[in-house]
Formats: C-alpha cells, sequence, structure tokens
RNA sequence: GGAGAGGUGGCCGAGCGGUCGAAGGCACCCGCUUGCUAAGCGGUUUCUCGUCGAAAGACGGGACGGGAGUUCGAAUCUCCCCCUCUCCGCCA
C-alpha cells in the first residue's frame, strides 16, 4: 500500500510510477474516489454528531422518569439517514479499496527505468563467465549418471518439474539447506523460525502477491489458505497489526521452507532440469528496520546473502533490476545470479528486495519511535539462497573431467565426503 | 469432530442497555513532598479516521476478539465467525 496522502498531494509522482512499471490503471478515477470517499465520511460524522446528542438528552430525560416520545421519533429518523449514509460510505469505500490494492510500490530513485532484462544494472561480481577446460555435462546428465536426482520417476508422484532428490542428491540438498541457516543464524545474527506454509488469503495481501499474483500460486480446494510461495509470507506476516517496540528493531528472522509455485505462463521456457519447478527449497531472510536505518540494513542484508554464494565458491553477479522486472510491491530489487556452464546461463539463485513502507502499510506493521509517535517499519528480504539452482551451479562448477563431482569446503562437514563418483 | 468455559487498555481485573475510552490494581512517565536500602501525594499515559492548520494542535467520528443485527442509544441483548483453555472422540 502506498501512502494515500501522495495521492492527494503528488499524484504526478504516482502517475509517473505506474508508467515506469508498464502498469495501468485509471488514477484519477481512484483520486476521485478518494474525494468522495472522505466527503462521505464527514456527511456521516455529522449525522452521527446530531444522533448522539439527541440519544444522550433522551437518556437524560428518561432517568427523571419523562417520556421524550417527540425526541425519540426525531431520533428514529437520524438513524435512519444514519444507516443509509453507511451503506453509501461503505460502497465507495469497497470501490476505493478494490483499486487501490492495485497500486504499485514507487520504485526507489537508483532504480533503473526499463521493460526487461536488458535494462538491469550490473552491480558486482564476474562480468563474464569462467571457461571451463572441458565439456561440463549439464546438471541433469550429471545427476542421472550420479544417482542424485529421479528426473524420470518425480513426475509419476506429482507431475512434470518437480524434483525427486535421491542418495548424495539428497544429501547435498540437505547439507545446503543446514549450512545457509547455520551460516545466517551464526555469522550474521538471524533467529531461525520454522513456520506454517499454508497461510490464509490476508497473508498474501500483506505481503503483496494478492491480488497480482494470483494465478501464480496454489490454493486450497475447502480452505482459505494458499500454499506458500515464499518465507517471505509468513515471516513478514508474523508482526501483522503489532506496533513493536522501538527497541526491538531491527528484527532479523531466517527461515527454511519449501515454497511452491505455479509458474503458470511459463511452460516451453527452461525444460529441461531443475531450473524451474513448482516446489523447492528455500532459505529465506526477512528484515524488519526502523525507516532511517533501512538503506543501510538492505545494503547489509545484501552482503548476507552474497556471502553465501562467495562461501560456496560460485561464480556470480549481482544485478540490479529495473522497474519492469521488479515484483509490484518493491521498491529495490537486486539479484544475485551464478553461472551455469553446463547451460551456459546466468541463473538467479537471490533476490533481495525492500519494500520500504509499502507491505507495513498492508500489514498493518508499525513501531513506537523513541521520541514520540508510531510509525510504520521498513520491511526487506532475500533468499540466502533458493538450493535448486545452487545444486545445479555446484554440480556444474564442481564438475571435474572424470565425471566426478567435488564438494565444496563449506559442505564436507554436512556431506562427510570430499566428492560424489567413484 | 462433540461438550463446556472464556476473550475488556502495556499487564492483571471490574463492568446495571444511557455522562464507560471504560472502576480498581500494577507498570510507566511528570511534578510535589519527605528523606535513606525507599515511601507518600497529585497528575499524565492508547490507536484510528475525518475536518481545519505550514506546524504545534484544535474540534469531531470510531475502536472492549472479528462481523452482522435489535435499539433513539450496545462492552453490556441476539446471530455468525475466529482464537484460547478443559474434557471426550479421532489421527499422522
Amino acid at each position: 500500500m502506498i501512502d494515500l496522502k501522495l495521492l492527494r498531494e503528488n499524484p504526478e509522482l504516482i502517475r509517473m510510477t505506474l508508467q515506469k512499471r508498464g502498469a495501468q490503471l485509471d488514477l484519477d478515477e481512484i483520486i476521485k474516489l478518494d474525494k468522495n470517499r472522505r466527503a462521505c465520511i464527514t456527511e456521516l460524522q455529522e449525522l452521527k454528531k446530531q444522533r448522539n446528542a439527541l440519544s444522550e438528552e433522551i437518556g437524560k430525560l428518561k432517568r427523571r422518569a419523562n417520556k421524550p416520545e417527540e425526541l425519540m421519533e426525531q431520533a428514529r429518523t437520524l438513524a435512519e439517514g444514519v444507516k443509509t449514509k453507511e451503506n453509501d460510505c461503505r460502497q465507495i469505500e469497497e470501490r476505493f479499496a478494490e483499486l487501490v490494492q492495485w497500486l504499485p510500490n514507487i520504485p526507489n530513485d537508483s532504480v533503473p527505468v526499463g521493460s526487461g532484462a536488458e535494462s538491469n544494472r550490473f552491480v558486482r561480481g564476474l562480468k563474464a563467465p569462467p571457461k571451463p577446460g572441458f565439456e561440463v555435462l549439464p546438471h541433469w546428465e550429471i545427476c542421472e549418471a550420479l544417482d542424485m536426482l529421479d528426473l524420470k520417476r518425480a513426475p509419476k508422484i506429482s507431475g512434470s518439474r518437480f524434483i525427486l532428490y535421491k542418495g548424495m542428491g539428497a544429501l547435498l540438498e540437505r547439507a545446503l539447506i543446514n549450512f545457509f541457516l547455520d551460516l545466517h543464524t551464526t555469522k550474521h545474527g538471524y533467529t531461525e523460525v520454522f513456520p506454517p506454509v499454508l497461510n490464509p488469503t490476508h497473508c498474501l495481501y500483506g505481503t503483496g502477491q494478492l491480488p497480482k499474483l494470483e494465478s501464480d500460486m496454489y490454493r486450497c480446494h475447502d480452505d482459505e489458505f494458499y500454499l506458500s510461495p515464499t518465507a517471505e509470507v509468513p515471516l513478514t506476516n508474523l508482526h501483522r497489526e503489532e506496533i513493536l517496540p522501538g527497541k526491538m528493531l531491527p528484527i532479523k528472522y531466517v527461515a527454511y521452507t519449501p515454497c511452491f509455485r505455479r509458474e503458470a505462463g511459463s511452460y516451453g521456457k527452461e525444460v529441461r532440469g531443475i531450473t524451474r519447478v513448482h516446489q523447492f527449497n528455500k532459505v529465506e531472510l526477512v528484515k524488519y528496520t526502523a525507516p532511517e536505518h533501512g538503506y543501510a540494513e538492505f545494503e547489509r542484508l545484501l552482503e548476507d546473502a552474497e556471502a553465501a554464494v562467495k562461501a560456496l565458491e560460485l561464480p556470480y553477479r549481482i544485478m540490479l533490476l529495473c522497474t519492469g522486472d521488479m515484483t509490484f510491491a518493491s521498491a529495490i530489487t537486486y539479484d544475485i545470479e551464478v553461472y551455469s556452464p553446463g547451460m551456459d546461463e546466468w541463473l538467479e539463485v537471490s533476490s533481495i528486495s525492500c519494500y520500504e513502507q509499502y507491505q507495513a502499510r498492508r500489514a498493518n506493521i508499525r513501531y513506537r519511535k523513541s521520541v514520540k509517535g508510531v510509525d510504520f517499519v521498513y520491511t526487506m528480504n532475500g533468499s540466502g539462497l533458493a538450493t535448486p539452482r545452487t545444486f545445479i551451479a555446484i554440480v556444474e562448477n564442481f564438475q571435474t573431467e572424470d565425471g566426478r563431482i567435488k564438494i565444496p569446503a563449506v559442505l564436507k562437514k554436512y556431506m562427510g565426503v570430499d566428492s560424489i563418483g567413484k
């Protein structure tokens, strides 16, 4: 949710935002509704004020054993008017709320304007991919050969685009999750959370997946739940409707969860292997901060995620996403991409976003300032990291010419071996 | 899933259909007083929306788990939903 004051005081900023993001919304309609709803509220309040005064008068008279029939008749008429006006207000309010929830966040000034990947800006890391000295097998080939993935049988139990890890593959996956959790809890000071991933509708509105990404999520048939597409949803909604003591900030959570995405409309793309799947594992970082420390904390969040790819010794780069590539609720997003020599592609393993107060307004997450007053917190999150593509990067980048996979140093204690394969 | 009990301010806890935003206590903060491991006295202390205002703020509407209803008027009555606790049943 954007600050509604902007709607009244600086509508041009919002108009520009919509244009930058390529969003089509009737802003004038929204502004008009806002005006109408406030006028309606004022009228309603005036009626209520009159009614309250009359009711009080009636109360006084009755206690003196009077029967103020005339006043009561007046009050009845007034009450009717209140009811009618309430209905009017509700209708305008509903229409307004419906439209306003479609207003995307305002991008930070440093975000490049553009519509697709070509407008994203290189920040740091490898400019060009490394050249291995031999032909690296794509992950699906090496993993089938080493019996780490069963790509043929996974569809039997779930369908296409589901991963079945097996043997050393399952162990590697588990090692990655544990390594990430340990890294962020012990080195970066995050508190581990293990949340439910079936989340109710209002939580998805809170973080901004709804209404826009409805068709990208799995919804339960008989209950009002969605399968969470990311731990951002439970972790950010953890403090919804709260006023946090200022000294509690910043709050830093890390969680491992499975993530579920329908990937509707992406068929035909990335069909081979495990690059794009319906269920995957991810370790997610979420922070709540005071606005004045928001961007400093955000840079540290990026570094925390970056530390994970560094520790795994993977070739990577960091990109600053352009307006067209960012999600709806984000003010700024960095992607960390690792290189896949088997596919000759950069793969996104982490998306680090700052929402400023956008999510906090939607989910009503505030904090008490040290001096006086309350304000919305900043929320931000980043993957630290998502496993399937990290898995790909390891089995491809750590592949040897004789068809083995070496284990990155930091994972050895989790794996108990130095390499996979004979 | 069935039966019962309950959900009130930062916390505990009262509350008759009408001066209840809500007694009392605790906590907090601010005064005053007295002086000794601290007490006493007085006062303050929520959030939200609207109007006006540059702002400080002023005025008003609203909030007692959530929503609907009855009523001139609801924390208080009715209905639905959610959550917590106890017991029973069922079950990874």
